[in-house]
DNA sequence: GATGCTTACGATACCCGTAAAGATA
DNA sequence: TATCTTTACGGGTATCGTAAGCATC
């Protein structure tokens, strides 16, 4: 048994049982892998995989069976070697974020400079994505870290951490009537209010979108949504030429930039949490987990509200 | 990194950094090692061991660190083929016991000869040790299970469930008059009337002995121990003999076979528990857990008070 | 001087990749 | 026919063990 061979056996599966495909990203010959998962289902002594003919279909039972605690060997390995370069030089390596325009955009660029500064020779990889692709990209060991409110959380095999809480916010032109009606002071607008207006917020999957369409249906309202975009900068784009009042995250309302619009927080869509996650048995490097510390300081303390925080000191 | 190289720097550390030795039990050349153990310190960029010019004296901070992750990946990659043979052949097999006298002598033949039955092309080894050999034993993985009364539970690296309850009693000869006592009746044998004999019990570190000795320290007594031997079957010779009075376990006195003796039941030695344990992460094959239900069947019920057991299931 | 680790070196075996053959869709 | 896996085969390499060198005790 090699690792070479497992390492095998889990790309094989990856990709759909595709042995070509695999040796592609393994960069050697197809051949090769196909004596290596024979001289592998040798030695174990039954097939792994279903073959119709010389095709393979999936995994055998006995495959299905190895193949997590395969899976665990490698990542173990993998750990191996990143536990040797932390003890090697500690501030040098690779981080790889993949986050959502909301985060990338106006929470992370405060904890990304003070951490650049701290280890300024560690590369930091940004990947914006979706959060489905997130989740995957963190899975598949593409993504040390992922920051999404959405999906991570449900996701048993990651480790969410909370990173903060937030509520969406109404914003309109300045000179729209919801605005004076917030400027006023008086601010006790309604749900059945907002939906006087035709809305631009979030695409379906964005930050926290799923909320606001509850939220709604829960009250028995049928939002006019006249344009779903991916990020906040879009509906901005749009509320200001006049469109329609928009649904943004709060924290993506920036006074000073968007002087043309005004805010007015409101309560009814519940609070939502953004999350940071890692993959489950992922070793994060030291500066991971003081990049995960930089977002929030909180995070570190094992409060009985957090017990996932936990695993950062013994993945 | 090769699992030839991690299995090398294991088997290196259990024998103190030997590298002669360890070659010995690879069944390979130390220059072999050497070189390997080369390889790898340089292919995770230091070094993992403290050396004294040619000499290795330990482990350096670096190995320390992923000796535990090294054992995981032999282990998993021992569980592996474990599995393997398991879905192969569930019938067939080496399930290796390492026990001890008491266990293996009045304990052990009733489930043994019914796991016989039911698993024949099973080779069963039975290892009898005493409780601190045991230890090492399973640890080392050249026992599957162990029992014992001593040691096993209080080590974190073993999963203990337990096998059954028991109490010591009092033996002696039929024409003893404690015998006589006890025929009448009225039994009320206390710990300061078995101070009145020469005592023959357990040797240090055997079924119950430190439990024997904290209950006559506790009452402030000083028995006149005579004799202390490894078994119940030595006890029970030299009692017979009129050498002095017996303290063994209760499953080890036999109605039948022990005419010669009296037995007499108390209470004031507490009760003991007899543990089956075996290593954290150490895949059990399927005939080794039947063999534990075999010896307790309710080992199996996932009681509230035995989490333990849960383990059985998913190690 | 005895034990133990490292290095050197030659033979062997293993692994890899090309190419052809066989199978599937 | 096109795609995909297996088998065959030859070149290259890595591994292994013997043996010599050298440091520690």
């Amino acid at each position: 048994m090699t690792l070479l061979q497992l390492r095998i056996l889990r790309e094989t599966v990856r990709h759909e049982f595709n042995l070509s495909k695999a040796a592609d990203t393994l960069c050697t010959s197809q051949s090769g892998l196909s004596k290596h998962i024979k001289d592998l289902e040798h030695e174990l002594g039954m097939s792994l995989f279903q073959r119709h003919g010389k095709r393979l279909l999936g995994l055998s039972e006995g495959g299905q069976a190895i193949l997590p605690i395969i899976n665990r060997i490698i990542q173990d390995s993998e750990n191996l070697k990143g536990i040797a370069q932390d003890l090697r030089q500690a501030d040098q390596g690779q981080l790889t974020i993949a986050t959502t325009h909301t985060q990338a955009r106006y929470t992370l660029p405060k904890p990304i400079a003070a951490f650049k500064q701290q280890f300024p020779k560690v590369h930091l990889a940004l990947k914006q994505a979706d959060p489905n692709e997130i989740r995957e990209l963190v899975l598949a060991g593409d993504a040390d870290i992922g920051i999404a409110t959405e999906v991570l959380a449900e996701d048993a095999a990651l480790v969410s951490l909370p990173f903060y809480e937030w509520q969406h916010c109404v914003i309109a032109p300045r000179d729209h009537p919801l605005s004076q009606l917030s400027a006023s002071g008086q601010s006790v607008l309604t749900l059945s209010d907002i939906c006087q207006w035709p809305l631009i917020t979030y695409h379906d999957g964005f930050t926290g979108r799923s909320r606001i369409d509850r939220t709604f249906q829960q009250a028995g309202l049928t939002p006019d949504i006249v344009l779903s975009a991916l990020d906040a900068d879009v509906i901005k784009t749009y509320v200001a030429l006049g469109m329609g009042i928009g649904i943004i995250a709060g924290p993506a309302f920036d006074p000073e930039q968007d002087q043309r619009l005004s805010q007015i927080p409101v309560d009814f869509f519940g609070k939502n949490t953004t999350w940071i996650a890692f993959r489950k048995g992922h070793l994060l490097r030291g500066f991971a987990r003081t990049f995960i510390q930089l977002c929030n300081p909180e995070i570190l303390s094992d409060s009985p509200r957090n017990p996932a925080a936990a695993m950062l000191h013994r993945p």
